[in-house]
DNA sequence: AAGCAGTGCAACCGCCAGACT
DNA sequence: GAGTCTGGCGGTTGCACTGCT
């Protein structure tokens, strides 16, 4: 490793572990338990550093590790517990028994990541928004209703209101008690929609909820804010859907 | 067959919070 | 309260493996 080793330097060995290393940790663990982990290698008689031991220990040689791949159903509940709590895979993985958050850890670099940056080029989420567990999204042009409120872009908090025949309309007002459960929006949200310009009101449906966004400015503001993200990602975002509905439009007067 | 690039994964590091002295 | 120790966490690295040219 390029930084500077912790352990080599006592002259501790580094590196994969060997079996006999393996052996020597196992078996002094269950005659011992772990107790004292800085302690440990060397009354087990290893050259090791405790947190090398510990490691290998939480991450490999407990009994109840679950080695092998990932099940679709443990991945999604990686993505979903993700989105929910970040990179904390600690958390994370006390939702999944048997996998460690290193595992997780490494699952979500290596494939989930690029499994959702394939089907999701952005994500519209919202702290405000809760999603449901609904399946594919399409975004499309609707006429202003006449429930519309003008819109205003003075604020970030939004509230919704009735459901007739399962469309919620999401006004831009300032309501702090409500909370909006969103669809999530999958590839067919990107692949399926109609994009149009110099829209006043926004469609995001699916096969059970239909949202309609008051105005292009409150959808809009609902595409901002994820995980804090700031101006520019919203624009990034904008620009996705525009270039994915592969129409020549024009960008909303921001 | 050899070389290269990309990928997956085990293991390390620094940092931090809580426990202990 | 201050200092030290320890365990735990998340980020990162480097090696081994695989596939492609």
């Amino acid at each position: 490793m390029v930084r500077a080793p912790c352990c080599e330097k006592m002259g501790l060995k580094k590196g994969p572990w060997t079996q006999e290393e393996d052996q020597t940790l196992i078996s002094y663990i269950q005659k011992h338990g772990h107790g004292n982990w800085r302690a440990l290698p060397k009354l087990a008689g290893l050259l090791r550093c405790g947190k090398s031991c510990r490691l290998r220990w939480i991450n490999y040689l407990k009994p109840d590790i679950k080695r092998g791949n990932f099940s679709s159903e443990e991945e999604d509940i990686i993505i979903k517990m993700h989105e929910l709590l970040g990179n904390r895979w600690s958390a994370i993985a006390a939702k999944l028994p048997g996998r460690t958050d290193n595992e997780i850890k490494n699952v979500w670099h290596t494939h989930l990541k690029k499994k959702l940056l394939n089907s999701e080029p952005k994500r519209v989420s919202n702290p405000k928004i809760k999603r449901s567990d609904s399946n594919s999204s399409t975004l499309t042009q609707s006429e202003p209703t006449s429930s519309s409120s003008p819109s205003t872009t003075s604020s970030s908090e939004f509230s919704s209101f009735s459901d007739m025949n399962n469309t919620t309309m999401i006004k831009s007002e300032d309501t702090e008690s409500e909370e909006i459960t969103m669809p999530p929006i999958d590839e067919s949200f990107w692949s399926e929609e109609t994009v149009m310009p110099s829209s006043n009101s926004w469609t995001v449906s699916n096969d059970h909820h239909q949202y309609q966004f008051d105005s292009v400015e409150t959808f809009q503001q609902h595409s901002f804010g994820y995980n804090g993200s700031n101006f520019d990602d919203g624009m990034d975002f904008w620009y996705d859907i525009f270039i994915r509905s592969g129409e020549s439009i024009e960008l909303p007067d921001f």
